[in-house]
DNA sequence: CAACTATTCAATTGTTTTATTGAATATTTC
DNA sequence: GAAATATTCAATAAAACAATTGAATAGTTG
């Protein structure tokens, strides 16, 4: 290998780092996830994670400078956001590489569903079924802006902390599904426990928006418009 | 959010970073790379990145504890391999998303084919054409067991250090493709200098055997067995 | 325009990471 | 079994990073 080519490469592999680097701090990795569900003010990702304020401003610069998200000032908010679908995927990948190659991951998983009992999610392709025949109705418990950003088809939005007062307006024959951010988000499980307690037949599914795209576009089902 | 759900996070997003931390060293994802292309040992992955064999080992052991790489000891070698072909192909979406995002990375490619002048690549489909018309003799440049390790299918195997060697053997009627490891390779490159020099019609493609799985995957193209 | 709010900046701390060196281990070959 | 080879280990020094704090900025509301 010639100098110059090795002077390129390296070059080059700092940049592919660069995105990398993103990718080290735990911290870093939540707020992207939570990007990927829709824009977001710096004190609202400071509220959801815990995190300083400044800490969190922070991580969304170094994310900013890998071109990973970006901004627009609205008043006194700075709205951040991911700049390309494609970086949900790649988080969509990332997290799904974790969890085949890394025990503690699956282990951690298994472990959160012992705390809420019979928490086990069903299958995406069981629910696909489940709606073509009507004897479900699919819940999105995520705040109403990320549902209105993108959520799967068919599904109504209520926000996990109006369920108890909309309890009333479910319908008592059909079964409910409830899904929330993905894997690693709890939401759904307390919908369902919610629901369980007055009643109701319910059950959930572990996938997000995200995933469900990479579902229906890995498995060639009719991409249907989302809504 | 309760607290132990705080701290449940925080143990997933810490497991999902050290995926992530592997990711944020120029040198270990080089590392991945060349052995996304087929097992190697370590004084072998110490030539061919200049590193120091104790550097590299280190990393490699980084890459193991995230479990993105496995080894067997061959005698007095130490045989080090991609842990599972997604970790390969965890690797091309890093590509294609830096290549995205990063103007640098979209720049530092440009720049290297002024050097190899008229070193622009054609396109997969194109190349997919010609083959179907048996117009095009298709070279795969790496070393030999790489290229048995899995190489595009059609495919035939010169290294380019033997490629001098073997001018005589090749066909004069037909043009010639050559491609190596991926777009960050540049043996292909100087295979088609060495091929124009001496009055062939050759050309190369950028793509390598995992962005060429990931292309007829994605394109729903009869994915024809691997040789 | 003064008080207030959201965000960023700058400086500091303690921690991690990287590359380097030389020694230690294990396997093979003669 | 001694010499040679491939790899790992351990210790070090330099560099990069993460979280914290308090001050600075910029936009908004009364």
């Amino acid at each position: 290998m010639t100098n110059l080519e090795r002077i390129w490469k390296d070059q080059l592999y700092q940049e592919f780092a660069r995105i990398g680097k993103c990718l080290s701090s735990p911290k870093r990795l939540e707020l992207i996830d939570l990007l990927a569900q829709g824009p977001k003010s710096v004190d609202q990702l400071s509220k959801i994670t815990g995190m300083s304020v400044a800490n969190v401003s922070q991580h969304l610069q170094t994310l900013h400078e890998s071109r990973l998200v970006r901004f627009n000032k609205k008043g006194n908010y700075v709205i951040y956001e991911i700049a390309e679908r494609s970086v949900a995927d790649f988080m969509v990948s990332l997290h799904r590489l974790s969890e085949k190659q890394l025990v503690e991951v699956q282990r951690l998983k298994t472990e959160i569903l012992q705390h809420h009992a019979s928490m086990e999610p069903i299958a995406l392709e069981e629910l696909m079924v489940l709606m073509e025949k009507g004897e479900v109705l699919l819940l999105d418990v995520r705040p109403e802006d990320e549902y209105i950003m993108g959520h799967i088809p068919g599904a109504i939005s209520i926000p996990i902390e109006q369920l108890e007062k909309h309890l009333a307006t479910l319908p008592v024959n059909k079964e409910i599904v409830a899904y929330c951010r993905g894997p690693y988000c709890l939401m759904s499980a307390r919908a369902v426990e919610i629901l369980k307690s007055i009643g109701i037949k319910a059950s959930r599914i572990e996938e997000g928006v995200h995933e469900w795209k990479r579902y229906v576009e890995h498995s060639n089902i009719s991409p249907k418009e989302i809504l």
